[in-house]
DNA sequence: GTATATCCTATCAATATAGTAGGGTATTAT
DNA sequence: ATAATACCCTACTATATTGATAGGATATAC
């Protein structure tokens, strides 16, 4: 299952790439116009900020703004971000591989060997979609 | 992340499509080749047979086996038995659909869009695979 | 200085996961 | 028949994650 905090993040992304201005956007206008609980949206663009996605401006007439153009953000980036690995088993990551305990040989591991193909199809679909083309929706 | 009962279970499976013989194998068995906790195994086996994914014999020579020859066997079943939905989300979910509270247009929506097409994907991969494709690993 | 807004930490209830424990029941070989 | 084998079922538990909520600290515009 996508976490909330991935399915929220990723609609806040896009409402801040939908925004032809690039003025800051306060986190309680996001909040009211996509329905997420202000509090938890709230460290969810900490998290992107954190992880240099969106910047951000403090007190009156503050908010978040993203640091790219829409077409530069790629999804691999914002799922890593907030959903963690593309991958749904350690041992065929990319960036978090972690071999497994039980498993002897990967090579002629089913699970591996199908979780490769499914990761590979994930990436690439993940690789080829940017916040702009999620905003012509 | 797979689950551990997913995981497993599709070891399982392949070891037992691997047989080339069609007698019963006992759980222990399964258990040790494949370093999975007896208990727990037992427990999945029992979900996969009440799926009508396995079979099973009591008693002295008894165990498990497999319902229909591997080729038959498409991942799509074994995946929804063991893992639920394909979908990441219930409103892009065929057989488990659910609308989301918080959207009041799902084609407008990014996360719905963007799941729809990560959910084909992975429809393709698993319907194309069976139990037999992975047992040639 | 006050209203606005982000920033940061801590807490919490609910749920899921990955087992473990222990016994009961059915079947089969002998 | 009976002992051995293996399935069947229920309940429990520890741990982690999720989806928040609460409260205050800090920075900025006016």
């Amino acid at each position: 299952m996508l976490s909330k905090k991935t399915k929220y993040g990723i609609k806040a992304l896009t409402y801040l790439a939908r925004k032809e201005h690039k003025e800051p956007v306060p986190i309680a206008e996001i909040s009211k116009s996509e329905n997420i609980s202000l509090k938890f949206l709230e460290s969810i663009l900490l998290t992107l900020r954190k992880n240099e996605l969106l910047g951000s401006k403090k007190g009156k007439g503050g908010g978040y703004y993203l640091l790219k153009e829409p077409g530069e953000i790629k999804m691999t980036v914002v799922m890593r971000i907030l959903e963690g690995p593309i991958s749904m088993v350690p041992c065929v990551s990319l960036n978090f591989y972690k071999k497994c305990a039980d498993c002897p040989d990967e090579t002629k591991c089913a699970v591996h060997n199908l979780m490769t193909e499914l990761r590979d199809s994930s990436l690439k679909i993940f690789r080829n979609t940017t916040l702009a083309d999620l905003c012509n929706c």
